[in-house]
DNA sequence: ATCATTTAATAAACTACGTTATTTTTCTCA
DNA sequence: TGAGAAAAATAACGTAGTTTATTAAATGAT
């Protein structure tokens, strides 16, 4: 159980004595999941909220025409769960499935609100970790109002450009909220272009 | 001064003594600004985040055509501000605006921080308010994603049907992220069908 | 290497929503 | 209460993005 990439990702936030960090890895769950493996299930409870340590996700949900719309890819250093299913421990809207052999540091809900009491520094890291996460997704909202489907693609390349290459073009389509077939389109008026 | 409507806003996530109350209410701020009246303006640092005691404000950016989008309403037991800005301290991306004559409390950065340390409880009610903040952010992007224009107008009068009726339809368009006169044909349509 | 499967490209027809322009209704305040 | 301004309705035309269908390229298991 390598929990290194947490306490060094935490390090950013707030300084933990080695008691603490040991309180810490002592609660925390490590496991391993395959390509293909779920992580959360629509309408489960989530238990857990995971730091990614190596491999790559993607959190989606199905529309009422079965349509599938990806909401977030997660690699290394980020997080990955129904984040609203987590907090308020209610049903799920969303699935979180691996698209490679990823490995993830785990905090149980039960856990987390026991840690806050021991190591209070821990509620400041997660307010900023959330406050980070809120102004993330009102900037997406954002570039969803202001941008075109061309802008948002070429935002999202400059953005991530270690996830475009990892990930297929119809999942960043999904990503984007376009079709995959518009999204070839842009690609190639993007290099009638230059 | 009249924090009362904070105070039992706050009392829906943590218990404060007579003591606490008395700190936090002193470090406070109340504020009234007139209809019309700016409280904060795009590229200013957000000093302060804000309680609604009363009235209504609308938050805002301009895109690059100068088009007007309406990220959020807030109306009482509502906070209003840049919260990105507030929290890195950096240029406001938006602009906020008093829709009615608004009463706010104020809590300004400096003095959270120091309120942090002061009464630790408020970590943990920032952190849910912000939670809550982000998981009705996620939401709103995954309806953007699933729901057509129409779907989103009946969802938005269902949810919030005091807003719509103290605020213009072209503002409730513009949050929609639609122009007004395809709001009009909905509501025309809306009309036609029962 | 080879075949099957998944992914990407292309293109024509279509639709949800935008643009522009005009008219009608509602608000505001003297 | 009435005139001017702001907001809403309506309608013709335009466009970004979708749908459906077909073909081509890449990937992966044997």
């Amino acid at each position: 159980m390598n929990i290194e990439p947490l306490l060094k990702y935490m390090s950013n936030f707030i300084t933990l004595s080695k008691e603490e960090e040991d309180i810490l890895s002592s609660k925390l769950l490590y496991r391993k999941y395959l390509k293909g493996q779920y992580i959360v299930q629509h309408g489960d409870i989530c238990k857990y909220t995971g730091f990614v340590v190596s491999g790559c996700t993607k959190t989606f949900f199905m529309d009422s025409d079965g349509q599938e719309h990806i909401v977030m890819f997660s690699i290394e250093d980020w997080w990955t769960s129904d984040i609203g299913s987590f907090i308020t421990q209610t049903p799920a809207d969303f699935n979180v499935q691996c698209l490679e052999n990823t490995e993830l540091i785990m905090f149980s809900q039960e856990i987390i609100e026991d840690l806050y009491i021991r190591i209070p520094k821990l509620e400041r890291f997660f307010r900023q970790i959330v406050e980070k996460g809120l102004v993330a997704s009102q900037k997406r909202i954002v570039r969803s109002f202001s941008l075109s489907a061309k802008e948002q693609y070429l935002y999202f390349r400059n953005e991530y450009p270690k996830i475009e290459q990892r990930i297929p073009q119809y999942m960043i389509a999904s990503y984007l909220g376009i079709t995959k077939e518009f999204l070839s389109k842009i690609k190639s008026q993007l290099i009638l272009e230059q």
